[in-house]
RNA sequence: GGAGCCGUAGUUCAGUUGGUUAGAACGCCAGCCUGUCACGUUGGAGGUCGCGGGUUCGAGCCCCGUCGGCUCCGCCA
């Protein structure tokens, strides 16, 4: 027997076709006389029927099929009655009558059901991931990895299209400390040395770019030793792209077009040919954080100025300490319980946020006494402060403020989580909605307040702004003014969508000085450069055209086209919170004699 | 490294204030059934209440520890 069509494609049209179909036994619904069964492949389900009266050894042999059997039918298309269509299948218009049925393999009874109704009623995870194989022939599942598929061709296209080559770069290289933890791979032939799997193909991307091949794009797997979140794998999957002789608005250009063809082509979404830039700091001033999701407004709203005479001694503190106090505003949300206000409290707690204050703005009634506002901060800042503070905020009758104060970096970080919170449990989303975002000009610094040392914020190879480079020569040449470090902006964006970074980038130092000069901002003596990228020093001295570039995430772009919110949604083999595949029992132990052989010795 | 939620039949869940024999639905097994598509129907099997300890006359329920899953903070240049 050989397969004629998919179980996705026989409609009226093929009415009276004699046909073969393969697949698994999704459902099986007996009436003694016949059968009907609902035959599975990756293109959808047919039902196909088997009669004792017309097909008497088929109908004996479907007697002993179960859930997941894997049989072939031999059969003709009939047209189903007017009454008995299923306008839920895509081939329900029709049926198969079964003349021939080989069970072409059978199958132990599933340790969980592959056909329920509704997610909700979906085996625990833990289960579904130790049988994945199971789990991946869900409709669903099938759906997203064949999107991301799609995805990535679609992105070969495009750079194809534009003249990019692809590289492949190696998976074992070295390590180098700075960064993520890196997964370490012991050498045989040189024992006791490692190589290091690739965070990013950073380096070597850029050296492409020495090496003369003007566009390089590459679908690279990346590894990072890192703790997991919903979004966050182990190793996932960037489009890593590089080009010479461009600014920053022609990478851009390069980001916004990657982006459209794959959204249009995969998921039919338009998203407009020129992305709206914003600088991070208004990013985070406006929203607290550095990918904003602008689907929804709620901006943030500074209350500092309104307070700056306060005598309320925590709020007084924080303006003295340079410190700000600042406010989203909930609309219609002037009722919220005390036992609503404590949760969001908690929720910015664990942003480091010491209180959450609250004023609520009723609607006006015919008494006074139920129209005034509350607060939570009422008795210590009284009525007028108060007024002044809804007046700011914005706030009309219904709404409820809420309210943060403390080091910038923790408003920002409560508050940008908080808005995003309330937009969830409020459901002001709208989930048809694609809002997309160039963030711009990322401070080139990070200042590690422990060690009081400046980090590189992308990456040691980021090009400050020129507008900048004064302020970080002096920086670096006068130790009295090593924190101007924390005001220079760097030629680094991020591509967001939906409050996703799903793209980041820099235009990279290619003059040697600057370099050496960014090494010494980073606490790097030039030994301990050249030690660690020696040779990308030396590549750098021999003629570097200016490059920049961006990594575009593949899981998470495939999350918006699938409108999940978990990566393990659109990854085949994914592994646990805790880094393990519960497939396959991974990571495991090796025998003592491979270690012996790569001189490793594990320590209890 | 830290926090929260969850863990009861193969699966999803219920299980009152600690009280006798731990239930339901789906699935599974055996029958019946001529139009189902969440088929119907009759009967049946199926439990280390994650694991270990404690409190108690008595623990699925309370306490301590531990393991696993998910989520978040830290971390992720």
């Amino acid at each position: 027997m050989e397969r004629t069509h998919t179980c996705g494609e026989l409609r009226g049209s093929d009415v009276g076709e004699q046909v073969v179909l393969m697949g698994w036994v999704a459902k099986k619904r007996d009436f003694g006389v016949f059968t009907f069964i609902d035959l599975r492949d990756r293109e959808g389900v047919t039902q196909v029927v088997v009669s004792e009266e017309t097909a008497e050894q088929a109908h004996a042999k479907a007697k002993n099929i179960r859930g997941e059997f894997v049989i072939a039918i031999k059969g003709n298309v009939v047209a189903r009655d007017e009454n008995a269509r299923n306008t839920k299948l895509a081939t329900g218009d029709i049926e198969v009558k079964v003349s021939e049925l080989l069970v072409l393999n059978d199958a132990a009874v599933p340790p969980f059901q592959l056909e329920v109704a509704g997610s909700e009623n979906l085996a625990a995870e833990d289960t579904r991931l130790k049988y994945r194989y199971l789990d991946l022939r869900r409709p669903q599942l099938q759906h997203n990895i064949r999107t991301r598929a799609k995805a990535v061709k679609a992105i070969r296209e495009y750079f194809d299209t534009q003249g990019f080559i692809e590289i492949e770069t190696p998976i074992l290289l070295k390590s180098t400390p700075e960064g993520a933890r890196d997964f370490i791979v012991p050498s045989r032939i040189h024992t006791g040395k490692f190589f290091a799997l690739p965070q990013s193909p950073q380096i070597l991307k850029q050296i492409t770019m020495i090496a003369g091949f003007d566009k390089y794009y590459q679908i690279a797997r990346c590894f990072r030793d890192e703790d997991l979140r919903a979004d966050r794998q182990p190793e996932f999957t960037q489009l890593d792209m590089e080009m010479s002789f461009v600014n920053r608005e022609q990478v851009y250009r390069e980001m916004e077009g990657m982006f459209n063809h794959v959204m249009k082509t995969v998921g039919n979404i338009d998203l407009p040919s020129e992305w709206p830039r914003m600088t991070y700091a208004e990013a985070m001033r406006r929203f607290g954080s550095d990918k904003p999701d602008l689907r929804f407004g709620m901006e943030l709203q500074d209350l500092s100025e309104d307070l700056k005479d306060t005598d309320f001694a925590p709020f007084a503190d924080t303006l003295g300490k340079g410190g700000e106090i600042k406010c989203i505003v909930v609309k219609g949300k002037a009722d919220y319980s005390r036992k609503q206000t404590d949760e969001l409290q908690e929720f910015v707690k664990r942003y480091g946020a010491s209180a959450l204050a609250w004023i609520k703005v009723p609607v006006r009634t015919g008494s006074d006494s139920d129209s005034a506002p509350t607060s939570s901060l009422m008795k210590v800042l009284g009525e007028e402060t108060i007024g002044r503070l809804i007046k700011t905020s914005g706030a009309v009758e219904g709404d409820a403020v809420l309210i943060v104060a403390g080091r910038k970096s923790v408003v920002a970080a409560s508050l940008g989580a908080l808005r995003q919170e309330v937009a969830r449990r409020e459901n002001l989303i709208d989930r048809t909605k694609y809002e997309c975002l160039i963030v711009t000009e990322f401070p080139m610094f990070e200042h590690d307040e422990e060690t009081d040392e400046y980090v590189a914020a992308h990456h040691p190879f980021t090009s400050p702004m020129d507008e900048d480079l004064e302020m970080f020569k002096t920086a670096v040449n006068n130790p009295s003014q090593k924190h101007l470090l924390g005001k220079v902006r760097a030629k680094a964006y991020d591509a967001v969508i939906n409050g996703y970074e799903c793209a980041g980038g820099s235009i990279r130092i290619h003059q040697k000085d600057i370099q050496a000069l960014n090494f010494q901002a980073l606490g790097l003596s030039p030994e301990k450069a050249r030690e660690r990228f020696g040779f990308f020093l030396d590549a750098l001295e021999y003629g570097t055209p200016p490059h920049g570039g961006f990594a575009a995430g593949i899981e998470r772009t495939c999350m918006i086209l699938c409108g999940t919110e978990n990566i393990r949604d659109v990854m085949a083999f994914p592994k646990t919170a805790s880094a393990q595949d519960l497939m396959m029992d991974s990571p495991g132990e090796v025998d003592a004699a491979q270690l012996d052989e790569l001189g490793v010795k594990v320590v209890e």
